[in-house]
DNA sequence: GTTCATTCGATATTTTTTTATCGATAAAAT
DNA sequence: ATTTTATCGATAAAAAAATATCGAATGAAC
């Protein structure tokens, strides 16, 4: 894999907003839209021009051109490449209730490079069944089969209590990547990568903006 | 609400990290330890033990103490009050397929300041029906009902396509923020505030963080 | 062809966020 | 009582991220 120097100069920030950017374009695509400039893109997406420019100077091949801009296509090419969307990643998913299911039953992760090849649930009720497509074996197998299918990556979709226990039966696994839906810190070794999906955080930010927003109109 | 000050002060990446801190001191709560050590803290959540005072600074009412640390209790009713965890903020949700009813399930937005009170869909077979305890409206009267019990978030929670539409709309009620879990950027004028629950910016970023790790060890 | 307006990339500046350092304090140990 | 040690808060330094500025390039208008 070539992309060993890119890893390095793209920041965290930056790589949290190709999706977007990614998304916008494809938008413009369909639109029949050839090229699209920062300044366009900044405006239409709230942010500032330079950074847009920077942000695809950093994965982008081609560079944009005075008063045309970037080449729509190219740039989500840039991106399909950067953020690895064109090479598949296998993952597990543990939990199939609601949000559970809704995870397994959302096709256009395939999009976003994540391919779910299993599932996992306890509530024997719900193994043996298949969910958006993929099957749900039962909890008890899930290190065994997670090593057997050589999936890096796991998806914690259970309640909060039983968290901590599959994170730790998914390392077990051989998992290095954890995906946290469940509301609760996971403790994990150093050299497993954790992201929380955390709603809370979310709701947070939200609300501070919304209180700003009101706080400033009168 | 004497707050304003406190608005100002707070970072927004420090906002994003309090609800994680807020799980982690009832952890602590419920094991039955009265004090905790930023130290202590820093360690669990893999962050910077100068970070987490900085944090807990902007909010807490009473100081650290040395050789003890911080009152637990004391730092959750800090956060909760910070964060209006204790007053509720209403909410309509729209679209209850897959996703949509999992929210409309998690009782845990309550702890979290949040109330859903109305569920909208455009599918009849749902109107009518109970998700999670909140009865779910046509989508025709979304703009009409909003207004009239007087919402100000709105959760999007339909498929990409229909999710402009729905935020027009939900605007037009006079939501003022939106919280936006479609894989879809939102075009809304500028004194309304969204939050992207973008999947696939957090999978981008722990992607990464994996390859990272797989690089680093060989 | 010349001018104009738009956009770029590069560099510099500012702001924000994170991390390091250090003296002070107070609980615990001697 | 004195010493030790874990912890704090404050201040300083470093790192990261966002924004501003400006000359150069180039397509479009005249």
């Amino acid at each position: 894999m070539g992309n060993e120097k890119e890893l390095l100069n793209v920041s965290k920030a930056t790589i949290g907003r190709l999706p977007a950017y990614h998304r916008y374009l494809q938008e413009k695509l369909a639109a029949g839209e050839r090229t699209v400039s920062s300044t366009a893109i900044a405006e239409d997406l709230h942010l500032n021009a330079v950074q847009v420019r920077k942000d695809l100077s950093a994965i982008a091949r081609e560079a944009g051109k005075p008063k045309l801009g970037f080449a729509v296509a190219d740039l989500i090419a840039d991106i399909d490449r950067f953020l690895g969307y064109d090479n598949l990643n296998d993952a597990v998913l543990v939990g199939v209730g609601g949000l559970g299911s809704a995870l397994a039953g959302y096709s256009g992760f395939k999009n976003y490079g994540l391919n779910i090849v299993a599932a996992f649930d306890a509530d024997p009720a719900r193994v043996g069944t298949s969910v958006g497509g993929v099957k749900v074996f039962p909890a008890e197998e899930l290190a065994r089969l997670v090593r057997r299918l050589n999936v890096l990556i796991g998806i914690v979709a259970v309640p909060r209590e039983a968290a901590q226990g599959v994170a730790d039966e998914l390392i077990k696994g051989g998992v290095r990547a954890i995906w946290n839906f469940a509301p609760v810190h996971l403790n994990v070794p150093a050299d497993i990568a954790v992201k929380n999906e955390d709603m809370a955080a979310s709701l947070a930010i939200l609300s501070q903006r919304l209180a700003e927003i009101l706080n400033s109109e009168k």
